[in-house]
DNA sequence: GTATATGCAAAGGGTTTGCACGGTT
DNA sequence: AACCGTGCAAACCCTTTGCATATAC
């Protein structure tokens, strides 16, 4: 397992470069997110709001977007569900949402390498097939949508 | 080309299976979707707005919600940008939205059979890649973005 | 000391809902 | 008459933004 998780000095030292500081709210989410692996904005909240009680939800939001400029967390849309937010260390990986019950399984993007390219042959564009989750219906959802 | 559109005649029979009933509103959303093809709910709703100058932007979602019940017309989620509607007898088929300036490439849903499959055998879950668009950037964007 | 970050609260965009009226059957 | 459908307006959820204050440097 890679140690990935970037020590508050790493951070503080990619926020310096561009003139940022480090602060408690941003050690600590940047924390969370990785220790979470997934997170909605109001789940890493909830996470940090022990550690940190004043937080508010705009903080996490623009916590998260600083480090994603910094390349250190991405997000990825889950159809209705507020955006996941994850640690970019982590393999890259799609997603399959039940619209069921909401759960939400990781694939490795490598399943859909051959087919991201064949999509961008088609298309023209530059696809990545992580940024969007794919939609399905989990096996008991599957199963009691039958009726 | 397919005689797809369902005629005023056919959905009042549909409706009327089900105990609703048919309105103006109703058929005139239907046409809609049938002639654009994919829009938005809004776009619906200017499209009708002259021939019926009184509709509604709820309505035109509950209409389109009952047709959808219908099984006339699905939806597709498209990231950041508000759901598209179509007659289903189109061709099955997903989306690429390109994430720098909204632009929708359709492909067929043949193309994605294969994928569809493996992720299904890989997650258990009964995936739908139609349900919702994958993200990219269309060819201008990307090389914008190469900035 | 000065620029950046935060908290708070309000705005925003898309979608849904409650309610009373109007139209079908 | 009974009920379904509509218009209107408000509510909703998630996310973003404006502004004054607090904080890191």
């Amino acid at each position: 397992m890679t140690e990935s998780i970037k020590s508050p000095q790493e951070l503080q030292a990619q926020l310096r470069r561009r003139g940022l500081r480090l602060t408690a709210q941003r050690e600590v989410v940047f924390a969370a997110v990785n220790e979470l692996r997934h997170a909605t904005p109001e789940q890493i909240l909830n996470a940090v709001a022990e550690e940190m009680p004043g937080i508010t939800l705009s903080t996490v939001y623009r916590v998260l977007d600083v480090l994603e400029q910094l390349g250190l967390v991405t997000h990825a849309h889950m159809g209705h569900a507020p955006m996941t937010y994850h640690a970019v260390d982590e393999h890259r990986h799609m997603h399959v949402v039940c619209e069921g019950c909401g759960a939400i399984e990781s694939v490795d993007a490598a399943t859909a390498e051959e087919f991201a390219r064949t999509l961008s042959d088609v298309t023209g564009y530059d696809v990545d097939v992580t940024h969007m989750a794919i939609a399905g219906r989990c096996r008991s959802c599957a199963s009691r949508s039958k009726a």
